[in-house]
DNA sequence: AATTTTTAGTACACTTTTGAACTAAATTTC
DNA sequence: GAAATTTAGTTCAAAAGTGTACTAAAAATT
């Protein structure tokens, strides 16, 4: 089993979260845009990202998204856009700050996550039958956790004038 | 604790596989991309995947590494231009199959795996202080299994006639 | 063994995403 | 409280990524 050698070990890419969630990331999405396809929703699948943060708290400005996305202002600018275009999201000038704009549901965005939610659990159900319940507990509060530190750390940086 | 109005409970994004993996995906990237950039190295961030995988293998054709990647066979095209643009990289036109071109590391892309590791290792001790070690082993085991299966999902999904 | 079909990779047009420059509003500094 | 700095969002050019059409080779069909 050993390899006295002096070969380096293989590299295994699944013991690196780098990889692993950029992979998972990008087959999920994968998976969720067809879905959504499907359903007669006409946008680029990122922009779902957008309605998850909006399901979870209405009426926030466009920065918040950017941060909570990890996408740059300009491609919020763009996915509002192509949201507001299928009459999924409205803009609305705020009134305490004039520069911001505070993103708001319609009603065809509120009733869409229903529609997502259903399929997606579905999706869940037939994909994670191998694991306890447990273990998906565990995986995705610890996925949670360091999406909260990384995106924290990430908003502090963006503060700091960087060296 | 209930809630007994009509109101729908609120989104939790956190709780969904395909946002947690995609945004920590991107965050991680980010700083990958960032430490790499510190070193010199001059090459777009996904890059970095197609040098994972052949760290675990050499000598592989360029359509695994788009099946692996999750990522189109015209971007891998280019991505392995930018590849060995910077000496990390070399295409050999495969003897069995002529169409196929095998892709091996360089010495220059094999060393970056020593370099690449190391800063990965002391980002990971610093980011996952607050979980325990088999919480940490537990996470990548479920993340390397739910990788396999989706990309094995994909791969076989490419040979069916799509309904 | 000639014809058809499939497969690996490239080329190019098009979409998505980004960075830099800009506008306008808020905040800080003096 | 006027001037300088920072901040939120848009615009536009450039980069990264994808889909379609293509070439050449392999495999399957006849």
């Amino acid at each position: 089993m050993k390899e006295s050698t002096s070969e380096q070990a293989p590299f295994d890419p699944f013991r690196h979260f780098e990889f692993l969630t950029n992979r998972i990331g990008r087959l999920l999405a994968k998976q969720v845009g067809g879905r959504c396809a499907e359903l007669g929703y006409h946008f680029p699948t990122s922009c779902i990202g957008i309605l998850a943060d909006l399901w979870q708290r209405d009426g926030i400005p466009q920065k918040d998204l950017a941060i909570n996305l990890v996408k740059s202002k300009s491609s919020i600018t763009k996915m509002l856009d192509a949201l507001e275009e299928e009459a999924m999201i409205s803009r609305t000038s705020s009134l305490q700050d004039k520069r911001s704009k505070l993103i708001y549901l319609t009603d065809r965005g509120k009733h869409f996550r229903c529609v997502l939610e259903a399929s997606s659990e579905e999706q869940e159900r037939k994909g994670l039958t191998e694991f306890s319940h447990q273990e998906i507990t565990i995986t995705k509060r610890v996925l949670a956790k360091m999406y909260i530190n990384l995106v924290d750390a990430q908003r502090k940086a963006q503060h700091s004038t960087y060296e």
